[in-house]
DNA sequence: GCGCAATTGGCAAGCGCTTTCCCAAACAAG
DNA sequence: CTTGTTTGGGAAAGCGCTTGCCAATTGCGC
């Protein structure tokens, strides 16, 4: 005793199933009032719910699309679900959510589920990892993607082209400004603080945090500072708290033993996280070791998480409409043409280095 | 050119349409070793994709689950979206996803789409609200559930019945001891504080802020102690910061002007937040204010968030397994008879209340 | 009043798949 | 060698819906 059909629902207003579909779902032929009138009361009459899947069998289209994250309790990622998920209800659709843990091997199952449920498009969230290991597995991907591209569907990516796509034209990539942006906060803070930098990075081969360090590396470079040595870490809370335990170490051993070295240069590091929960781990560790931000160093993230913005000391990011970016990969370019496109494109919103007490040089007290 | 289709598998493979579905998808009978390989082939080469549409058409199901929240980017909701989306996972289901902004009125047309893409099981994660204003809205609701449940839809939902819902066989309530929790946390905060107690609440109605207002008002009463006077706002950061804002001002005047009242008592309350992110939003009013916590202010939150646990002063809370209560929601006695539902209910991971530095007594210095 | 176009409802053919029957072949038993 | 019993594959009937096409009705100009 399932759903009741458009059949019954036809019956009952003593009418065709042809008409009766013809009423309930917009169809460029409106039967006549009193007829439509009739199948809709026959239809609340049987609470009848049309079945979207057989709607989207003939119609070969599901209304879904796909969203694709590492992990969805991550505020980065929700952030940008919630962007998709809102582009998905301006154009009536509902959001399909898979998660990867990062790992292309399980992005390729869900390009697949995605494929298999006729997605209209499928949104890539994560970063793209080109390390040797993954190397298979993003081939697998590419080709999935390139498969799924070929039969109709569209795609979004933020940040990065998928690695080994082919189907260029179906892919719509929403460039997000890591490197030029990382820059401009090295700049900022190179203004005002005349210490070492050091970076503190994901695993080699991420492409959002390998791109984040070429940023900061060449902000260095402008400012006419030598590159910043490169602390490797997960790219994760967890991550940045190990590598702070390390550093904190460095750092009280630092001022204590090196006194040929010159002080302000050892003793207060300013250290460029690639993500702000990066930055909260090791700010964490930092304190766990009796140091103290800005006090004993300076730290800035990256992507100004909203949850984490009353954290104190606040900390200096790079603030990024994470939003927007969903949305924009969501949408894929579906209002207007490519010339729009490239146009919209252009116009994505940037972002915006935000300083904050977490780099502040001037008050050398408190916390 | 859409992807190619089991006929077009089962042409190249020289077989009938039948058997080429019967080894490609897990049928009771499979065809031959050799016959089996072959339509592998076919389909491997033609790079076929099974259209999940139509198997969930024939087959009546989709191998979907639904799942209704407040907001996705929401740590609270993130969580449990985690939670059953790794439930989904285990059991080879795909996540649907709907956002209401706390609606009926938006659930009401989430489940009704839901219903429509014969999602096999749906799960609501966000507060049940009996506020006048949505009275109709909540009707509709459980009529488009009820409707769902009867034909043939399981429904979980976290914390609260859907208010109204009367085919209660189908629903799978997994219990959140806010009430319990609540008032455990205000037991021990007893114990160590002697002053006034203070209730920020959410908006009368929303079921979760009444639950856990209950329960600080049961664990006042246990401990001996007046009820606490409850200031009403928003059920967000933005109502916390709003409250904290006028809070400060009460605190600080009454500090200053009251001398005839016991100074500790007025001066110092405990501020019980009804969750985490309005006590975040509070600290940050008091402080903005010049208040400072715990010194001026003792203050609880509730949810314990992963993404504020490292906020200082780190917030006393009470700890709730949202991943287990997501997933819970999700399997919805999947494993097991109804028998088992009620025992796992009973083992249901319970919460536990977390006294931090938000809520210490003995220091009074620092920030 | 007639012919024409325009409108309106119904028929039926699928969309891509599963599954129930049915049938032929293969085997065992008598 | 006949009969009963498996066995493995195919034919075909849908699942619930849309839509191209046709037939019937209507409206209109002349």
């Amino acid at each position: 005793m399932s759903a009741s059909t458009l059949s019954e629902v036809a019956r009952l207003a003593g009418v065709s199933p042809a008409t009766a579909s013809r009423v309930l779902n917009g169809s460029a032929r409106t039967p006549g009032p009193e007829i439509a009138e009739r199948v809709r009361q026959a239809a609340a009459s049987l609470s009848y719910v049309p079945n979207a899947q057989a709607q989207g069998l003939v119609k070969s289209k599901s209304g879904l699309i796909g969203l694709i994250v590492h992990d969805i309790a991550d505020p980065y990622f929700s952030a940008i679900a919630r962007g998709v998920q809102a582009a998905a209800r301006e154009q009536g659709k509902m959001l399909l959510l898979a998660t990867t843990n990062g790992t292309p091997a399980e992005e390729c199952v869900a390009v697949a589920a995605f494929a298999a449920r006729r997605a209209d498009s499928i949104v890539i969230a994560g970063s793209r990892s080109i390390r040797p290991e993954d190397k298979n597995s993003n081939a697998e991907l590419s080709a999935e993607l390139d498969r799924y591209c070929r039969n109709g569907g569209r795609v979004g990516v933020m940040g990065h082209p998928v690695v080994g796509a082919s189907a260029h034209e179906c892919y719509h990539v929403v460039n997000v400004p890591n490197e030029e942006l990382a820059a401009e906060l090295v700049g900022k803070l190179a203004k005002i603080h005349s210490g070492t930098f050091l970076i503190l990075g994901g695993p080699e081969g991420l492409l959002t945090s390998d791109d984040r360090i070429r940023g900061y590396q060449r902000g260095l470079k402008a400012a006419g500072l030598p590159p910043a040595e490169i602390v490797r870490t997960g790219f994760d809370r967890a991550g940045g708290y190990d590598a702070g335990l390390s550093l904190a170490k460095r750092i009280l051993g630092g001022a204590r033993h090196r006194h040929g070295v010159p002080q302000g240069a050892e003793a207060r590091p300013c250290i460029l996280a690639v993500n702000d929960v990066m930055a909260i781990g090791a700010v964490a560790a930092l304190r766990s070791e009796g140091l103290r931000i800005p006090r004993d160093t300076l730290i800035a993230g990256f992507d100004d998480i909203e949850t984490l913005r009353d954290f104190r000391p606040a900390l200096s990011t790079v603030h990024l409409p994470l939003e927007d970016f969903g949305r924009l990969a969501a949408l894929g370019g579906t209002s207007g043409g490519s010339a729009d496109n490239e146009a919209e494109a252009g116009t994505t919103p940037a972002g915006r280095v935000m300083l904050r007490r977490s780099t502040e040089t001037r008050a050398l007290s408190q916390t």
